[in-house]
DNA sequence: CCTCTTTGTTCACGGGTGCGAAACACGCTC
DNA sequence: GAGCGTGTTTCGCACCCGTGAACAAAGAGG
């Protein structure tokens, strides 16, 4: 299940003080409120979620990578390349799908993929961006942090500084 | 016309049905409510305004060019070079677009386009302007430090206070 | 258990090239 | 003539991209 791209509504107890939001994808409702309140703002999450989704990397002709605001222009090469592990975002992409993707023609040296992985990984890093390394698979491109696999799921408490509340999770598929 | 850089709150009366926006720098509040609230939502979209939604630079027929308040002008060849960066703001312009624009004639010496935007440069950065190279593929024109090519994190501003009309317009200076 | 092989990571180096920037030259307009 | 706008030359840096090599981690095989 992805966690990116979610929308989050807090829903604030009487007497407590309101939240500091920034984020275009969080709001908050003061409860008790009318049902009709609560939804017209999980509908302008969700709507913004869907027009706003910055939630996935764009990468358009020019080599420019744009993801959660910011932006890095990438060489062509490397753009080739992030463009393959794009298009299988989230999922392993082979090493031969990678190498027959950039180098059309004839291959170079054996290192050369290993190495423009690694440049790749230190562009990608200040976007918040991960290449993981699934050993004698390939790559795969994910956001940073949606890892530690599915045995160590250890769910700690996270305790945000809202001192308040439930909060209402809305998913983005 | 577009209508960026302002943010709106919407005061909805009690009995009335809530209103439904897309905007990330619209939302909406139901009065009475505590001013704390009002003020939150508020630093929320001025929060939002400064991050995210960014005025645009306006560029009349006379060479002048306004952002933030301040403004400069530009010579001809300057303008011309100016307003096809313009109408692709923050999207990268290929060399090749941006001669054919300046000189719809034939082209100069090869170097001219980098002098150019080179003076150019120098002419924006009073107004906090930036132009950033794409190597190989063209220029882009943005606001300072909305890139991650530059470690330059940093800049969170204040923000003023607003006084509570029917409808509050919040400027973007 | 030890060693060799495979696979992946990281560094240093060099050739090629796009671009930045200073300096200069020329023409035009107050 | 002084200042400005524009084009050209020239130098050098920084980046792109491949190569070689050192190093680490995981298996395979004796």
């Amino acid at each position: 299940m992805k966690v990116t791209g979610e929308a989050r509504l807090l829903l604030v107890e009487d007497g407590q003080p309101p939240p500091r939001l920034v984020d275009c994808l969080e709001d908050w409702i003061r409860v008790p409120a009318p049902e009709e309140d609560v939804r017209a703002r999980v509908e302008a999450l969700v709507a913004r979620s869907q027009a706003h989704g910055d939630k996935l990397p764009g990468l358009d002709a020019n080599g420019v990578l744009r993801y959660g605001g910011r932006w890095v222009s990438l060489p062509p090469l490397e753009a080739r390349l992030t463009a393959t592990l794009l298009d299988r975002f989230e999922a392993v992409v082979g090493r031969d799908t990678l190498i027959r993707v950039v180098w059309p023609g004839q291959a170079p040296g054996r290192n050369a993929l290993d190495v423009h992985i690694l440049r790749l990984r230190r562009r990608l890093q200040p976007l918040g961006l991960v290449i993981r390394t699934v050993r004698s698979r390939g790559y795969l491109l994910e956001p940073e942090g949606a890892d530690a696999g599915a045995e160590n799921m250890e769910h700690v408490p996270d305790e945000d500084e809202v001192g308040a509340g439930s909060v209402a999770t809305l998913g983005n598929p």
